[in-house]
DNA sequence: CACGCCACCTGTGAGC
DNA sequence: TGCTCACAGGTGGCGT
């Protein structure tokens, strides 16, 4: 099993690879032999053991599908996908390659998934504010010294977030059903109107962390730190 | 090509 | 209590 952006790849004997998306309520959950199918599981992989392993996703945005192996370099939807953010060959210098020349803002730009794979809304927030980026501002506008900032900015979110095991706000889970924990270490996300960490402003007069919405997407940020 | 927007779903919590 | 509404971690596809 191995794992491409958010994309898990599981590669079968048959030459096939079962290519899973979690979506935004997705989960795999193993269950022992002839457990009745729950609400929203939607497909059960039935091994020879007993074991179920059922993709269960009330949402319904989630993806499984099989691809012949040989030909996963070139499906689809891995085709285009961007770069590793945790890979060695995300350096400030590619950010900056990537971002250049790109009208739209950086908070679009960080949750496009050709330029850099795996942030999501939550952590494009936490990264930007990390790095003390308003998420409004163009991508292509960023100077190479908030370049230099925002590239280890999204490593250190991400490490972060995973060594606390993911944020469950809801749905999430860890692979082995545990909680996640890292939204109790949010700066901004989901905060409107609350101080952010090391804020010393008037929070009745600033109204603290702002909210809007980008691309049809909330944005959480705080208007003083982040320019 | 680049960008913005909408649709795809169900569940939940807030407000009334 | 129960109704309606807004909103939620993602992203493919379409219109401009």
């Amino acid at each position: 099993v191995s794992r491409r952006a958010k994309y898990i790849l599981v590669a079968l004997d048959s030459g096939q690879t079962l290519l899973l998306h979690l979506g935004m309520s997705g989960r795999i959950i193993l269950s022992h032999e002839n457990t009745p199918l729950q609400k929203h599981d939607h497909i059960s992989l039935d091994f020879d053991n007993g074991i179920h392993a059922r993709f269960n996703d009330p949402r319904r945005f989630g993806y499984c599908g099989l691809v012949p192996t040989e030909k996963l370099g070139g499906y689809k939807l891995l085709r285009a996908l961007g770069i590793e953010p945790l890979s060695p060959g995300f350096t400030s210098a590619k950010l900056a390659a990537l971002l250049k020349g790109k009208n739209t803002s950086i908070k679009a730009a960080l949750l496009d998934q050709r330029l850099v794979v795996g942030i999501g809304n939550i952590y494009a927030c936490e990264a930007l504010f990390r790095a003390r980026l308003s998420p409004k501002r163009r991508a292509g506008s960023l100077k190479p010294e908030e370049i230099k900032k925002l590239a280890p900015a999204i490593r250190a979110v991400l490490n972060a977030a995973i060594e606390a095991g993911g944020s469950s706000l809801r749905d999430y889970r860890q692979a082995d059903g545990e909680l996640g924990y890292f939204q109790h270490h949010f700066a901004v996300y989901d905060r409107e109107g609350q101080r952010c960490p090391g804020c010393d402003c008037n929070v009745k007069k600033t109204g603290g962390i702002k909210r809007i919405t980008q691309q049809g997407r909330s944005t959480f940020y705080c208007p003083v730190k982040q320019k």
